[in-house]
DNA sequence: TTTATAAGTGTTGAATTTACATTTCCAAAT
DNA sequence: ATTTGGAAATGTAAATTCAACACTTATAAA
């Protein structure tokens, strides 16, 4: 049995990070065109490896501030990736993380420094390895959050209109939501601080603007709410 | 960047496995007592270490017949430990596997070989390194599960009961169920097939058995049903 | 002052979920 | 043969949730 550490196989360990963003319209992810081999030249995730001194969560943030110059943003680790020749460079087995980022806020040099991309997720590339299977697990994974936490405030501004989130969850989804329905729900979550400010961009009569209440939705988690679009 | 496998870490992978079982009246978890250092005597999960030539679902379930010698059983990943410190022989990850089986199945020579023993969730002792974790977030998804598909059918013997499928749920959900909601709700499923045998040692009435239609499940399945208890 | 356009707002019917009590069946006891 | 005890089986009505749906309001620009 397993008493001897010494005698059992060391691998090496990956990283692959679905970044998520969301530019008003439709949900995007960022993709990388590797400059380095196996692969080279083809469409990937941002990746790297664990360190032997950092933990997962460590190094997916580590990822994450390379590429895009944000941390401390929300990341969820998804599932390790594992079958025997996925690589063809080397054994290795890859744990997936998903991130979700506001595409205003990433560092845009950095993005361009990696020949990175942010594809529509109908119209990604195919990408190497197994890299469009942790792509549709992230979606399937981003779906259930999304109905179950209010998570997609992560990808919108701070401050943002009824309407903004509605097309974020519209687009997450991917179906239409009705506005009045919609609304009704979201208010009845209250988790939302409706501002006096308003948005004139989109219409003469202007838009409200609202503001996630985060305390206000920590304190309901506490008392055991569970939320559900 | 990552261009040079070469110069990164590898690291030791293991696998641990959360083992539930049920015995007609609560969800238990089936723990060995440690042979060997470190920690030895403690109580844990089941576990071992990934080959290189082998992936995680396959590894998980070579360790599991080594206990049990119980093959083709429902294994899910759940999660990747990565703290730095968690073992504190040597840096390791353990990716966490849960497994349903039906208590009157297992190898009880195998069982007894290892010293593992059946524990009640609610009374188990306290685990080696963050193996508390894993069971927690085990619970945790056996309960997402058991309410998404009809996972809980692992659990109870070939033909079983209204009564002990009822027993089950609310053991998997900590929860009392309504008896004639519940019989309502599973029959709306319509994935149960009603034999003519009746079980006569609970009753003089006697109650009617039933078989989880796995075919008629997987039908509804790829036609877009999605369970709801 | 008019006009164009998106924002904002409630109600009704349908569907689902919950709460709840009586009758039926059979073996065992008499 | 009859009675009895105990778990199994069964349905309905009320409450809640969800889904469908259309008009009014506010404002900037013309």
């Amino acid at each position: 049995m397993l008493n001897n550490y010494s005698s059992e196989d060391k691998i090496l360990l990956a990283l692959d990070c679905i970044i998520f963003g969301f530019d008003q319209e439709e949900l995007k992810i960022l993709l990388i065109k590797r400059d380095f081999e196996p692969e080279k030249g083809k469409w990937s995730l941002m990746g790297g490896f664990l360190k032997r001194k950092e933990n997962l969560d460590d190094a997916a943030n580590r990822i994450l501030y390379h590429l895009t110059g944000i941390r401390n943003i929300y990341m969820e680790q998804l599932y390790t990736f594992s079958k025997v020749n996925r690589d063809p460079g080397e054994r290795t087995l890859s744990t997936a993380y998903y991130a979700l980022i506001d595409t205003e806020e990433h560092n845009q040099e950095l993005v361009e420094q990696y020949s990175a991309k942010w594809f529509s997720i109908f119209e990604a590339p195919d990408l190497i390895f197994d890299h469009n299977d942790m792509v549709q697990r992230a979606i399937n994974r981003l779906r259930y959050r999304a109905i179950t936490k209010p998570i997609g405030f992560e990808l919108l501004p701070e401050k943002f209109t009824m309407k903004q989130l509605q097309r974020l969850y519209e687009a997450i989804l991917n179906e239409k939501q009705d506005k009045r329905n919609f609304i009704n729900k979201i208010n009845a979550l209250d988790v939302l601080l409706k501002l006096d400010e308003k948005d004139m961009n989109s219409s003469r009569k202007g838009s409200y603007l609202y503001q996630f209440d985060k305390e206000k939705y920590d304190k309901k988690v506490l008392d055991g709410f569970t939320f559900k679009i």
